[in-house]
DNA sequence: ACCTGAACACCGTTCAAGT
DNA sequence: ACCTGAACACCGTTCAAGT
């Protein structure tokens, strides 16, 4: 007998359920009985809407990535830097896509940059864009740094750091990867974060 | 009652089979039962000689990788723990080339992994040959950290995150860059290794 | 000290059966 | 079409009991 859940489809409560448990705890493992439980539905309803986990997890993974923030999270002082540092790096990750469409994209990069000697004109416009993308992170940095979450100095080879382990979370989307890239990129992400940011501790 | 097993000890029983499983499949998972079945032993004999899977993992890890490259930068102790880590990350790089060679390795990996939607056997393929790099990098993990250089913990996250950096500087050696690229890759595997070096001061 | 194997608490997937 | 929940085949770890 099915339950009534008042409207809501049971596909939309699992994916809340599993959006919520990923909030409370980025390391969730998601696992089908955990989400079903908290979904209040059977496990044989998840496996109806998501055929598999990585079904399962590729959505949410779409629905959180996907224009949840829509402001700068680096403003919002209501978390602690790290987290908000995350959630910047996440939103510029956010457009390279999942699956086919990082696959897309980086078709496009590599046709453009990589699959012949790019002439001077394009050289110059993708180091543009890449600076442009580094000043962003700089920007970001600053922010912390005004408020004491790491040193006031150079942020270039920090921001340069942080747009390495950018691309190559970037490339790994659109490489084959196990179903946990979702768990695997946040931890990756928090790493490079937190070595930035306790990096005064050292010298 | 304990099988007689002509004098070979359980413990070494174990790391052969677990070794030779690894031989035959990369991606074999290694499991409690698999692996004592294979050795002829309990599960509870397994666990007697290696508390834990990870235990047993970086055992069989340290026996593959130990004696396999004599010129190791890792075993060279006259050197602090973060400059043979380098090293051996700098090892793993060097076959990505520079400039046109590195463009022509990943126009490889794009035609085969990232162009069309690979085939269940490309991919497994790929993710065996990505999973050996990363034991690999846990092998390294586990010698430093056997000197105190880092926590014993687990070290698949960290593998990861190196990993990760690792990707991110090969493909931004096909992409354009300025001529001062080999300096800042330098800057940013200082960076990642202190990160992963320096983790056991937080906490 | 070393080893056994049952038991526990998980996991993902499948599937006959219901509405 | 959607949902249920039992069942299957795993997983790592614990532990009383044996030698």
């Amino acid at each position: 007998m099915a339950q009534d859940h008042s409207g809501i489809g049971s596909r939309e409560r699992i994916l809340a359920a599993a959006a919520a448990m990923l909030a409370e705890d980025v390391t969730a493992t998601l696992s089908v009985r955990a989400v079903a439980a908290r979904a209040e539905v059977s496990t044989g309803s998840l496996r109806f809407h998501f055929p598999t986990q990585r079904a399962l997890r590729d959505a949410v993974l779409a629905r959180i990535y996907g224009g949840l923030f829509s402001d700068d999270p680096i403003q919002d002082r209501s978390l602690p830097a790290r987290d908000r540092l995350v959630n910047c790096l996440r939103q510029v990750l956010a457009p390279a896509g999942v699956g086919q469409q990082a696959r897309e994209a980086w078709t496009k990069a590599y046709q453009t940059y990589i699959a012949s000697d790019p002439t001077d004109e394009v050289r110059t416009a993708y180091l543009a864009l890449e600076r442009e993308g580094r000043r962003r992170i700089e920007y970001w940095l600053t922010v912390l740094a005004d408020e004491g979450a790491l040193p006031e100095e150079d942020h270039t080879s920090r921001a340069r750091f942080l747009s390495t382990v950018l691309n190559g979370l970037s490339i790994e989307r659109a490489l084959p990867a196990e179903d946990s890239i979702l768990q695997s990129e946040t931890e990756t992400l928090y790493t490079a974060v937190d070595c930035i940011l306790t990096a005064n501790q050292r010298e």
